[in-house]
DNA sequence: TATGAATGAGAATTCATTCAT
DNA sequence: CATGAATGAATTCTCATTCAT
């Protein structure tokens, strides 16, 4: 029976956790909890027992948005040629946020990013250990970090994004800046 | 007469529009009408006797912005090194951002942006001319314009902001990067 | 199971509909949502969750009262003598308006009659049925409708109310008059 | 000096009964003071200083049209065929009503028609007095009197207006209904 | 004294969160 | 446990009235 139940509440969680990442591409931060609840086929109520705040719900989704980012560049880190596989990452990144609200949404609820610090920290490990080799080759200018990353490239998506542009040759434009202002 | 009358009056509206821009640079568009006429030392409605709207409000406060660097803009275009005069004016903008959520609250209040449509395109029309000028003294890429300015410094700002970073020195650091995004 | 947890929101937004109904009929349209709420011993939000919009609570109360005296209209258009069963309906109807704003709070929120407009052309059609039967029997004036009763009745009863007067027989007096002027 | 200061005062109060009285006529209750004042061409602390109350300005306004019915009332009343003077005074008042909101307006504001009580009895009496000879002419039925006329006419102006309705021909058919259900 | 700027209570409405069922 | 009804603080905005100039 608890294993029963269990199930069920496992489900219950992913549904809500799959609803919530919809609707925050979609919309943002705005989206409201009935929306996600709705999405989901639950009550609020399940939203709450799975996340007892809207903020622990978008730091849920955006952690899984960041994971999943995370492994893309341990595999980049992992291939030969390391500017190659940099600039790749980028380019698939853009087309992946072209269109998704959800990293505005984390933005908005600032607090909601602590909870995915693991994550976070994995992830500009991976990034740092891509570039590190990069500039080991000589390929990548000398100084920039997996900071300055974020800081640029995720800037770029959010004004794209504010603009409502969802064109990925507009997102793969801009990557490419990004990429020129780093090459060695 | 009316002019006595009007001291109080002028000077409530810059005091109803400073504390505006104070608050709108400190929590965004989050900040609420009472608390601006707070700050301001005014009650509710002399905010909404100088503003008809909060959306008129802000709309005041980042047209305010927009001219500030429009005309900074203007005098770059002037000076003879253009690629020189762009980075310097890129440096300036980034110590002025630096701690300033105006622009996302402008960005959430969108249609607060349309009564500094002027400003905006004449912005708009002098980093233009500038980078024009740059390109043809060779020093900066062709193809970009001030649209891509935009994305990338406006981006930056944003995140920048995002994070709380009130540093200058991280802010001129990354308009370097910008302007070598866009160097010839 | 939706059963048992309905059965308290039924009860929550009957409670609405007749604090509504209360409020409107002793004050008017002056009456605030807060003090439906409190009459009714629940929190604003509810009311809103019952009504999305103050228009519609107030169309809910109107067409209520709308619905029951066409309800007493259609009945009275079956009685075999329709000047008599026209002049009992006047009195009942002076009998239940003494003393309810709630036809003041409808014509001042104009708007929130359209919801009731299929009972408000019901309630004429059979007043205009009764009407013609008791000018065929001879015994009404012809030339008039359902519209001129609702001019002079309607009219009266909106001054009576403004008056505060709430004593049944000063209505069935006036109503006496209103028969009077439409009397063959 | 006293003098030249007086005359103002007068002007002022004039003039701000007459903006009243037109905005009044206009928009009923609904209309502002500064709607008022700027009509007046005077700023709202002139208009305060009139009248302590906006039920007061509405009162004075009121009160006007009232003193002006009590003269009508005053004449009929001294015409030889009273039955004929009273439904002509009907019949003008009726056209008079016809457009003109400041009745709802001293309605809305109740309390307003206080100060006008003097008038007001000064019409009750003139009207008893023109009623009471009509039925001693045996033209008007026993027992009604100015009281009933209020609630008769007045009710049916409010339908009228409340309905948008301002062709006199209109009006013309509802006086004679009222006038109807008075005949002997 | 006239002016109109300032005030602030109050209205409608939304939404994250709690809790009875 | 799930549900969704209830809550109430917060937001934007209006307007009669007061008061500094």
């Amino acid at each position: 029976m608890a294993t029963r139940t269990r199930a069920d509440a496992v489900r219950n969680y992913e549904r809500v956790l799959a609803a919530a990442s919809e609707v925050l591409a979609d919309k943002g931060a705005d989206a409201g909890v009935p929306e996600i609840a709705a999405r989901a086929g639950v009550g609020k109520g399940t939203v709450y027992r799975c996340f007892p705040t809207k903020d622990d719900l978008v730091a849920a989704v955006v952690g899984e948005r960041i994971r999943s980012f995370a492994l893309a560049a341990r595999e980049a880190a992992e291939r030969p040629d390391a500017w190659e596989a940099f600039v790749e990452l980028l380019l698939a990144a853009a087309e992946n946020q072209a269109g998704d609200c959800t990293f505005d949404a984390g933005l908005a609820h600032e607090s909601a990013l602590k909870p995915a610090a693991a994550a976070y920290d994995e992830m500009h490990a991976a990034m740092d250990a891509l570039m590190a080799r990069a500039q080991a080759q000589g390929a990548m200018r000398e100084g920039v970090t997996s900071r300055d990353m974020k800081v640029l490239f995720g800037g770029m998506s959010q004004m794209l994004r504010a603009e409502g542009n969802r064109d990925p040759a507009t997102w793969r434009r801009y990557a490419g800046f990004v990429a020129d202002a780093l090459r060695a």
